[in-house]
DNA sequence: GAAAAATTGATAATCATTCTCAATTGCGAG
DNA sequence: CTCGCAATTGAGAATGATTATCAATTTTTC
């Protein structure tokens, strides 16, 4: 079944409607390769005349998440990213610190490992998240560039030698 | 060397002082046996009457972090938790999604395939988070209990039938 | 088509964390 | 010990992605 059926009948099964925003969201994400955030959507909206309220989009998120249509990806801080998941298995990602490049991978024996892991600790695994960053192989050859779309921006920590005091 | 001559000599090569506040929070910490989080040791202080500001003890645990002293725990939502990290080498989590208990785990094999993904994909791997979320022993086993330190707080999705208008 | 139920959007609220900046403290040099 | 500069602190404001509110609107049902 398509993505637009698999989601008509998961808002049948909770008894929620098939609303004109909710077509157009899904739509926007059947159009996108690869992660976006909710910002991205936001925009798209906007430049395109027909502008959905960030509410409505979230909440239309929430539900394609849990839908199992889309994936969040929780970076450890800034907005989360999404990522289409019609038809596709999972993945864990790498992401560069530098160009916020995210890098797909997937390992039948990691998983594996995991699951055993979890059984010894008489655990119930419900999701997990497995995120290496650090510098992907562009980045890490060329010194220190394209730091502006992802600067980290930590806490007021200035080295010394340059206070303006 | 102990966990305080670690901290001195992390400041020292970085022009940094030795402080009070520093001093007690690193002590504060030295004496938690398991996760915490930046509002525990807030809290902590606040009843010994030596209180320290929040901006303060952020910036702390930031250069504590950046020691390699202590481990901050990003969670998907809500405050970061934060471990102590003196003598002990990397380990990954299990978090129970219904009474938040973190199950700490490590697994050789897990890291050395990871390493390999890296390679393989000429990724320079600088930090990862490996956290596997869902149901402890303790509470698989019980029906429902245990939700209220916490509870999801998910976006306004009201299931249909207890709507109020 | 009317009523019932769910949805939307504008707006305010959250809330952990970070920023600002003036007042204070630590510490090496003299 | 005392200066003086750089680093630190704290109070309070700011951030910013996300969530809550709730009246108005749309969908579906009867």
């Amino acid at each position: 079944m398509d993505a637009a059926g698999r989601f008509a009948r998961y808002l049948a099964s909770h008894r929620l409607k098939m609303t004109r925003s909710r077509r157009a969201i899904l739509e926007e994400i059947l159009s996108i390769r690869g992660h976006f955030t909710a910002d991205d959507l936001l925009d798209h909206f906007r430049r395109r005349g027909r502008e959905v309220a960030p509410a409505t989009l979230y909440r239309t998120l929430a539900r394609l998440v849990e839908a199992g249509l889309v994936h969040r990806i929780d970076m450890a801080k800034g907005q989360a990213r999404y990522e289409p998941m019609f038809g596709r298995h999972h993945h864990d990602h790498m992401i560069c610190l530098r160009c916020g490049k995210i890098i797909e991978f997937e390992n039948r024996e990691i998983e594996r490992i995991q699951a055993a892991v979890c059984r010894r600790k008489k655990f119930r695994l419900l999701e997990h998240t497995h995120q290496l960053r650090g510098h992907c192989a562009g980045c890490s050859r060329t010194g220190a560039a394209a730091r502006s779309a992802f600067a980290s921006g930590g806490i007021d920590v200035r080295s010394p030698g340059r206070n303006p005091s």
